[in-house]
DNA sequence: AGTGCGGCCTGTCCGC
DNA sequence: TGCGGACAGGCCGCAC
């Protein structure tokens, strides 16, 4: 389900109402995520602050505080660890009055002192919640993540240089997490459909220039996804419940037959790199 | 090292 | 109407 404009909407939604908020307690349903949730997973979010809300790629990371030590006790770090959240294909992030009674797939709650939680829902299980004490950035899932494609360290020459020498078509590159992180199936193909590339191109066949069109497409993009609220296909909701608006602007994705929005040729499904992939015969070469 | 594939899960939709 | 199969927004881990 989410990509990286549905979990910085996540984020956005979810950051005003747990910020500077205490955990009071964790009630776990389902241990069963992509990695079972640490036995521990509990004890150590409990009594613990949530100090800021940030993202990296499609992980949305909570920076926890502890309590400030009371006087005369020995010191105790203010950091106290990192909760690192994926939604995978099908997780969302509701925060809702505690008592709201959960349904089915609401795995995880996070039950904060002012009387609201924190719920995941996730029906697929892709998803998945870690703690960790260190530096999130280190952890193993985190630490190959190429470049923010949103920062300014992602441009046409990162793509260029990555894509030298690769056979793979330029939308599975794309789309590799090692090369720019976040970019998954819906926002690949708009975006190589805004840059006139055809996905199925090998990526280290791409001159720079192209790859300078690509890298700002991508930007284009997702930041303009992000406006709106993220792409709802089937059962994206922000944190307030609301549905994304950008899949009215999607010029491809899951519109096979649709004219193209530049020269009305019917638009082409086809599966590139195990993924279904949508584009413009005519404008994408 | 880069590439392609299987697998993890449940829900939904489509064709028979 | 029921049932099997394909497919779905992600991504790890494996074999080649």
């Amino acid at each position: 389900m989410p990509e990286l404009p549905e979990v910085e909407t996540t984020r956005r939604g979810v950051r005003p109402q747990v910020i500077g908020r205490t955990i009071d307690s964790v009630v776990v349903r389902e241990r069963r995520l992509r990695w079972p949730l640490a036995r521990d997973f509990a004890a150590r979010l409990v009594g613990a602050t949530v100090r800021e809300v940030d993202r990296r790629a499609k992980y949305l990371l909570f920076r926890l505080d502890r309590p400030p030590t009371p006087a005369g006790t020995l010191p105790v770090p203010a950091h106290a660890g990192t909760l690192i959240i994926h939604l995978g294909m099908s997780g969302s992030l509701r925060v809702l009055p505690a008592a709201t009674p959960p349904t089915p797939h609401d795995h995880v709650d996070l039950v904060f002192e002012h009387g609201l939680v924190l719920r995941l829902r996730d029906p697929r299980r892709f998803g998945c919640m870690l703690f960790t004490r260190n530096d999130p950035n280190l952890h193993e899932l985190l630490r190959d993540l190429g470049p923010e494609p949103l920062s300014s360290d992602f441009h046409g020459l990162h793509l260029a240089a990555a894509a030298r020498g690769r056979t793979a078509p330029v939308k599975a590159f794309l789309m590799d997490a090692t090369v720019v992180a976040g970019v998954g199936n819906i926002y690949a193909n708009e975006s190589l459909w805004r840059a006139g590339i055809d996905p199925r191109r090998a990526a280290g066949r791409i001159a720079a220039a192209r790859y300078d069109a690509l890298a700002r497409a991508v930007k284009e993009t997702l930041a303009e996804a992000i406006e709106k609220g993220g792409t709802t296909l089937r059962d994206f909701l922000s944190a307030d419940g609301e549905p994304g608006h950008f899949r009215l602007e999607l010029s491809t994705y899951d519109r096979p037959g649709a004219p193209c929005p530049r020269c009305r040729t019917p638009i082409r499904a086809a599966r590139v790199g195990q993924r279904s992939a949508f584009f413009c015969p005519r404008c994408q070469r």
